[in-house]
RNA sequence: GCCCCGGUAUUCCAACCGGCAGAGAAGAUCGGCUCAAAACCGAUACAGUGUGGGUUCGAAUCCCACCCGGGGCACCA
C-alpha cells in the first residue's frame, strides 16, 4: 500500500473527527424517517411476547412541560428496550382531555370548551413527536371524544346494574370557587385542591361509586402489588384506605326502642365510657334530641355548618357541643351517662356515634374537661406519666372499679387481651361485635360542570331514575360556550333547557335529563382499556384484546395520582373483573413514579420566575441532549433540580457518542470474533449488565455505563487496537443500540454512518457472549485486622487454600505479620483475605 | 401524633449477598492545541458515608436510639 493511500485514509478519519454533529438537521432528517417507517406500531396478532408500557396521558394545557419530557422520555427507555428484547410492546398515548380549565378557558374567551383542548392537543401531539418518542399513534384517544365518553357512560350504566353507582342525600365538600361538590380526595387540608378556595358543606344528591365494597380487597391486594410498586405509593394507599379493627357497641338509650351502636377500636376501655358523643350533622342527632333541647342543638348545628372545612379541622381549638337531654346505659357498667351532640364526632365515619372515654382519648379528656363530665382511667399509665388521657400499653384498671359487681372483669389484663375478652363478652350477651372499618368513602363523582362526561340517566316524575337505553348512547353534551358555561348556582346543563327535558324512556311521559357530570377521573379510570380499539364502535373494548395485553406490565407517572387516579383505576379494574369483563384483578403490574424537575430548591413557578421552559431548552441542546440529561440527573423516583445538572454536559457526551461512529474503519459485518479481546470484553460487560440496569429501573446507571464503553472505544480507537479493529465497529454498534434508549436521534445517525439502514430501534439488543464476561484474573484484597495490606493478582476459580497460601507468602504480609501471631484467616476466595493476628 | 422513604467528595449521583468507599457526570485547578478564545485532548485535587451505640474477622450496607430532609394520614374514636 503506498504511503499516498493511507495517508489519505488517515486524512479521511481526521476530517470526520473535526465535523461537527449537526443535531437540528438529524433531528429532521429523522423524524421524517420514522413516520415512514412507523416501527413502534403494535400488532394484536403478534405471536411475540407481549409487553404493555403506559404512561399517564396528560391534561391539554397548552404545550408540553418539563414534567413531560421527563416521565415520556424514562418511560420511553422502558418501551424501548423491550423492542430491542424482541418483545411486541404496545405503547400507546392519549389525552385527559375533559376538566375544568378548558371550561374556565372557554368562559373568559367566549368560546367552545372544546376549542381550547382540541388545538393543545394538536399542539402536544406535534411536540410529542419531535421529542422522538415510541407511541404507537394508530391507537390515540381523548376522553373528550363522544366516542369515547361514550363508553364511559356505558361504564357508568353497567356499574349502576351492579349496585356499585347510586344516589344519596349527604353533606358534601362544596367549592364555592368552582361552583361544584368535590370528592373526598379532591380536598387538601381543607381546601380545594384545584383553586384552593375554601370548602365548606353543603346537603346534596349525588351520585357515588361503591368504592367502599372493595375496600378489604383495595388493601389485600398491595401487599403483592408492593414488590413491583413505589414504597411511596403502596403506602399513601394503605393509609387512605386507613383499615381499623374494633368493636361495635350496641347503647341502649332511655325511651327508645333501637340501641345506638358506636364504633370503638378500644372496647377494653368501655368501663371508662362517663358519656355518649354523636356527629351533630348526624341524622342520629336530630332523631336523640329532646324537646327541650331541640333549639339549642338546632342553633349550634347552624353554627357548625356556617364554617369552613378550615376551620374544622382545626385540632387545637376548644371541643364544643350540646348535651341532647337523654341518656343511655353503659353496658357493662349500668351507669346512666349524658348523650352529647359536636362536631368533633365525623357523621360519616363508622356510626357517627362515639362512646366518650376520656381516660383513654384525648379528644374525649378535653371535651369533658369542658363540659365537667366524669373521667375514669381504664388503662394503668407508667409512674411517670405526665399526659392527660394514656392510649399506651399497660395492665387495665377500674374495670370494673373496686366495690362494683360487673358482668365483665378484666382488670390486669393487657390491652391485647382486654380487647378480645370484651369482644367475646359483648358478643355472646349480644351487646355488640367486632368490626373492621375503613377510612375509605364512597368515590362521589357528580360534578355541577359542562366540560365532562353527562350522567347518562333520566329523572322521570312516574319511573323514577330511567338508564339512558344503550342505543341512545352517547347522551351528548349540548354545544355550550363562553357566558353559558358561568357558575350561577344552577349547574351549566341544568340551565339548558332544551337539552334537559326529555321523554322518558320508559314511559315516554315528559321527563328530565340528569344535569351533572362525571368526575374526569372516571375517563381515566378505564383508558387503558380503551387503547386497545380505540375506534371499536361496538363495544368498550374487546375482552379478547384484554386477554392478550392485559395488565399493563408497567405504568410511569406522578406521585400526585398516587391515591386518586391508581385507586380509582383499580376500583375499576375489580368491578369490571366482577363483571365478567376481564380476567385479571390488577391494572398495573408494575408502577414507577417518576420524580418532579424542579429548579434552585423550589418548584417551578411563574411567580418565582424560575421555570424553565421545555422548548427553549430543546432549541438549545437539542432532544437527545435534554433527554439524556432527565434520564442521566437521578434514580427515577428523585426530584430533578434542573441547576445541578448539565444539558450542555450531555451534548458534549452525544458528540464524543457521534464522533466514534466517524471513526470506525472496519467494515459493516466485520467479524468481532477477531477483534480486541480486552475492548470486546468491556462491550459485552456494558450490554449485560445494561440489560438488568434497564429491568431494574436504573436508569442513570445505564447511562453511566454507556460512558464507560464511550471511553473505553476512544481509548481503543487513538492508543490501543485503533479504528480498523472489528471489536470496535462491535463496540460502537453496541453504543448506537443501547443510546437509542434514550438519544434516538444520535442512535439513528450513528446507526446510518456505520454503515446500516434504519432504524436503530428494532436493530435488537446483541446477544451476549458469556465467554466474554468471564476475566482472566481478579483482584484479591488482603487484609490484616481489616485494613487493606496487599493486592494480588488470582484466576477467579483459585481455591480458598491456594489463595491463603499466597497471601500469606506475600511480603508485604509477611512484614505486616511481624512479631504476631495468627489467629484465624478468613477466606472469600477470589477476592478476599482477612487476617486476624494478635 | 402515627406510617413510609432518604441522608456518601463543592454539586448530581455509583458502590450486587456485609468484603479495596468511586462507575459516570458537573464544577474547580493545571497542562496540551490555538494569534486568542470556545470546542477538543490530557492530568490533578476534593469524602470515610447525618450523630451516638451495638452485632461482626470486617459495616455506607444489618440492629437500636436520636438529628435533619421529603412524602402519606390525621378531631377517623
Amino acid at each position: 500500500m503506498s504511503e499516498q493511500v493511507e495517508r489519505t485514509q488517515v486524512d479521511s478519519v481526521d476530517t470526520d473527527r473535526e465535523a461537527t454533529y449537526d443535531v437540528m438537521a438529524t433531528q429532521d432528517r429523522w423524524q421524517q424517517v420514522w413516520e415512514d417507517l412507523a416501527p413502534f406500531v403494535a400488532h394484536d396478532d403478534s405471536p411475540r411476547e407481549k409487553r404493555y408500557a403506559l404512561t399517564m396521558f396528560p391534561y391539554p394545557s397548552g404545550d408540553l412541560h418539563m414534567g413531560h419530557a421527563e416521565v415520556t422520555a424514562l418511560h420511553d427507555v422502558i418501551a424501548r428496550y423491550w423492542w430491542q428484547k424482541g418483545y411486541e410492546v404496545l405503547n400507546p398515548m392519549g389525552w385527559d382531555s375533559f376538566g375544568l380549565p378548558a371550561e374556565n378557558a372557554a368562559i373568559k374567551n367566549d368560546t367552545h370548551p372544546a376549542t381550547y383542548t382540541y388545538a393543545n392537543i394538536e399542539t402536544q401531539f406535534e411536540s410529542f413527536k419531535k421529542y422522538g418518542l415510541s407511541f404507537d399513534w394508530t391507537r390515540r384517544l381523548h376522553t373528550s371524544d363522544p366516542e369515547y365518553y361514550r363508553w364511559t357512560q356505558w361504564l357508568f350504566l353497567k356499574l349502576r346494574e351492579q349496585g356499585l353507582a347510586y344516589r344519596k342525600n349527604s353533606p358534601v365538600n362544596w367549592c364555592p370557587n368552582d361552583q361544584t361538590v368535590l370528592a373526598n380526595e379532591q380536598v387538601v387540608d381543607g381546601a380545594c385542591e384545584r383553586c384552593g378556595a375554601e370548602v365548606t358543606k353543603r346537603e346534596l344528591t349525588q351520585w357515588y361509586f361503591r368504592t367502599t365494597a372493595y375496600a378489604q380487597e383495595l388493601l389485600d391486594c398491595l401487599d403483592d402489588l408492593q414488590e413491583n410498586w413505589s414504597d411511596k405509593v403502596v403506602n399513601a394507599q394503605r393509609n387512605w384506605i386507613g383499615r381499623s379493627e374494633g368493636a361495635h357497641v350496641d347503647f341502649v338509650i332511655e325511651g327508645r326502642a333501637e340501641p345506638v351502636t358506636v364504633y370503638t377500636t378500644r372496647p377494653d376501655t368501655i368501663f371508662g365510657t362517663t358519656f355518649m358523643v354523636v356527629a351533630v350533622d348526624a341524622p342520629l342527632a336530630e332523631e336523640l334530641v329532646t324537646d327541650e333541647r331541640r333549639t339549642e342543638f338546632e342553633t349550634y348545628r347552624e353554627e357548625i355548618r356556617r364554617e369552613t372545612e378550615i376551620e374544622r379541622l382545626s385540632t387545637d381549638r376548644p371541643k364544643t357541643g350540646v348535651d341532647l337531654g337523654v341518656t343511655a346505659t353503659n353496658p357493662v357498667t349500668g351507669a346512666q351517662i349524658p348523650v352529647w351532640a359536636t362536631d368533633y364526632v365525623l357523621a360519616d365515619y363508622g356510626t357517627g356515634a362515639v362512646m366518650g372515654v376520656p381516660g383513654g382519648d384525648q379528644r374525649d379528656w378535653q371535651f369533658a374537661t369542658q363540659m365537667g363530665l366524669p373521667i375514669v382511667r381504664t388503662t394503668e399509665p407508667p409512674a411517670d406519666f405526665e399526659g392527660e388521657a394514656f392510649h399506651g400499653e399497660g395492665p387495665t384498671i377500674n374495670s370494673p372499679a373496686a366495690g362494683v359487681d360487673a358482668p365483665l372483669d378484666i382488670n390486669g389484663l393487657p390491652v391485647d387481651e382486654a380487647k378480645s375478652t370484651t369482644i367475646s363478652y359483648l358478643q355472646d350477651a349480644g351487646l355488640g361485635r367486632g368490626t373492621v372499618n375503613f377510612r375509605l368513602r364512597d368515590w362521589l363523582l357528580s360534578r355541577q360542570r359542562y366540560w365532562g362526561a353527562p350522567i347518562p340517566i333520566i329523572h322521570c316524575p312516574v319511573d323514577g331514575e330511567v338508564p339512558v337505553p344503550e342505543d341512545q348512547l352517547p347522551v351528548v353534551l349540548p354545544d355550550l360556550r363562553g357566558a353559558d358555561l358561568k357558575p350561577k348556582g344552577v349547574s351549566p346543563l341544568g340551565a339548558a333547557t332544551d337539552w334537559v327535558n326529555v321523554a322518558c324512556p320508559t314511559c315516554g311521559g315528559p321527563a328530565k335529563r340528569d344535569t351533572d357530570t362525571m368526575d374526569t377521573f372516571v375517563d381515566s379510570s378505564w383508558y387503558f382499556l380503551r387503547y386497545l380499539s380505540p375506534n371499536d364502535d361496538t363495544r368498550a373494548f374487546d375482552p379478547a384484546l384484554a386477554e392478550k395485553w392485559g395488565p399493563c406490565d408497567l405504568y410511569i407517572g406522578g406521585d400526585e395520582h398516587a391515591v386518586l387516579h391508581l385507586l380509582y383505576a383499580r376500583f375499576f379494574t375489580k368491578a369490571m373483573r366482577d363483571m365478567g369483563l376481564i380476567s385479571w384483578d390488577e391494572p398495573f403490574s408494575a408502577y414507577l413514579s417518576q420524580g418532579k424537575v424542579i429548579n434552585n430548591g423550589r418548584k417551578m413557578s411563574k411567580s418565582l420566575g424560575n421555570g424553565i421552559n421545555l422548548g427553549d431548552q430543546l432549541a438549545e441542546f437539542g432532544v437527545d441532549a435534554v433527554r439524556l440529561t432527565l434520564v442521566f440527573a437521578s434514580p427515577p423516583e428523585d426530584n430533578i433540580d434542573w441547576a445541578d445538572v448539565s444539558p450542555a454536559g450531555s451534548a458534549k457526551f452525544l458528540q464524543r457518542a457521534w464522533r466514534l461512529s466517524g471513526d470506525v474503519a472496519s467494515e459493516p459485518g466485520a467479524d468481532p470474533a477477531a477483534g480486541d479481546v480486552a475492548l470486546r470484553k468491556v462491550t459485552h460487560r456494558t450490554l449485560h449488565d445494561g440489560a438488568a440496569l434497564v429491568e431494574s429501573y436504573r436508569f442513570n446507571v445505564l447511562v453511566a455505563r454507556i460512558m464507560e464503553l464511550v471511553n473505553a472505544t476512544r481509548k481503543a480507537i487513538d492508543s490501543g487496537c485503533g479504528p480498523a479493529d472489528p471489536a470496535v465497529r462491535e463496540a460502537t454498534e453496541a453504543v448506537s443500540i443501547m443510546l437509542s434508549l434514550v438519544a434516538p436521534y444520535t442512535a439513528e445517525e450513528m446507526w446510518h454512518r456505520l454503515g446500516h439502514e434504519p432504524t436503530v430501534a428494532r436493530a435488537g439488543w446483541p446477544v451476549v457472549d458469556e465467554a466474554l464476561l468471564v476475566e482472566d484474573s481478579v483482584v484479591a484484597v488482603v487484609q490484616v485486622q481489616g485494613k487493606v495490606k496487599a493486592r494480588l493478582d488470582v484466576s477467579p476459580d483459585v481455591s480458598e487454600a491456594d489463595l491463603e497460601a499466597a497471601a500469606l507468602a506475600d511480603p508485604a504480609i509477611v512484614k505486616a505479620l511481624e512479631g504476631k501471631t495468627v489467629r484465624k484467616v478468613i477466606v472469600r476466595a477470589p477476592k478476599l483475605v482477612n487476617i486476624v493476628a494478635g
